[in-house]
DNA sequence: CTGATATTTCAGTCATTTCTGAAACTTCGG
DNA sequence: CCGAAGTTTCAGAAATGACTGAAATATCAG
């Protein structure tokens, strides 16, 4: 039985949802296809089947899992007894944010932060530069303290990672209670000082 | 004086890399650069002024700003004694932010969670669907957590934020006392150690 | 209202990206 | 080593997206 008729129409939607928002995501169609195609189902599939269940060309199959295990979102698998390759994808999905956000940040933020990096590293001479220079460092110093404070939460346990988002705002009552113990109001403009001394 | 003359060669580099990023980001090119041109700068530009720093036809500025302003990346302020409209890119970084996460929020991650609510009201009936609907709730509800969480942090004042930022994994250490209190057991696997007291 | 200035829209052109089929390559049992 | 089964590469076709100039529209001082 071919295995474009076992897919259920609940999963067709999800399919060509994935499809049509692929372009928003930085992914192309038929990446977001495969990827919808192969997260849903708890067996692996193999090359064929995905070719033939979304009714691509072979070759962009192969060029979609490529992307996609580049992404690190799907994992080959290889089944005894038959040749051929299988992919299936993580089940865990905080696992599978916690890749998805390691991999953009590699792509799309660490390129712009060493680019301000070396732009910060210029002596500046004029006041336009100065001002230019402020203006880069106080983007760098957000950007930097945000992919901190991210690389802290993303060695946290999924269940502990879940229960910190469960608490939600409750995190500001500890702050506010701990500014009211130390005494030191939160008035600083935090950001305008660099973090440590590191 | 033209003003692509006043242009810092420090800027030149800044604005060149936000063009190329550009595809990464979702937006394009053209709207990339507009923007690293508006960010530097004190002052407010306009239409022509930009047209004529990037060597971009006054169209395509118009294009562009006409996004970033769907973006609410860009403000438009009119300046007296002159006709023409004015674009500035907002000053604090942490607003700036906000924004952008807002805005990809609802274009990026809101048609998908709408979409797997849908998924969710249908009744299944084969086994397949009904694991099918399993994997498409896990999805559901971690983006839905992930969305609430940032809703409250997003209602902090930008101080406040960034010293949560600041605290990183020490935040772990107050789940962990609570655990303790309420005998709810977890064995988190703590960060070494806690980055800073502040 | 009129003309001068500023902005937007849009149809067509140009550029980039995606997708395919054919060929090249790889792997492995015999 | 051979050949069959499986996978990847690649040049070009098809589709999509970006950019331009010209024309249309809007705004405002006089």
């Amino acid at each position: 039985m071919p295995i474009s008729e076992q897919i259920p129409s609940l999963n067709r939607e999800f399919i060509a949802h994935f499809g049509e928002m692929g372009s928003k995501w930085g992914i192309n169609r038929t990446v977001g296809q495969i990827y919808a195609l192969l997260y849903v189902p708890p067996q692996a599939l193999n090359a064929d089947e995905i070719a033939e269940a979304l009714a691509f060309s072979r070759s962009n199959v192969s060029m979609g899992l490529k992307e996609l295990q580049a992404w690190r979102l799907v994992r080959l698998r290889h089944q005894s007894g038959d040749r051929r390759e299988y992919f299936e994808a993580p089940a865990g999905v905080w696992e599978i944010f916690r890749v998805l956000a390691e991999e953009r940040r590699r792509r799309e933020i660490e390129p712009t932060l060493s680019m301000l990096r070396t732009a910060l590293l210029e002596t500046p001479s004029t006041d336009a530069e100065r001002h230019a220079q402020q203006r880069m460092r106080e983007m760098h110093d957000l950007i930097d303290r945000l992919m901190t404070w991210f690389d802290d939460v993303q060695k946290l346990a999924p269940e502990t990672a879940m229960q910190l988002m469960g608490m939600g705002a409750t995190v500001t009552k500890v702050l506010e209670f701990k500014d009211r113990l130390t005494g030191r109001g939160n008035k600083a403009p935090a950001i305008s000082q660099t973090r440590d001394s590191a």
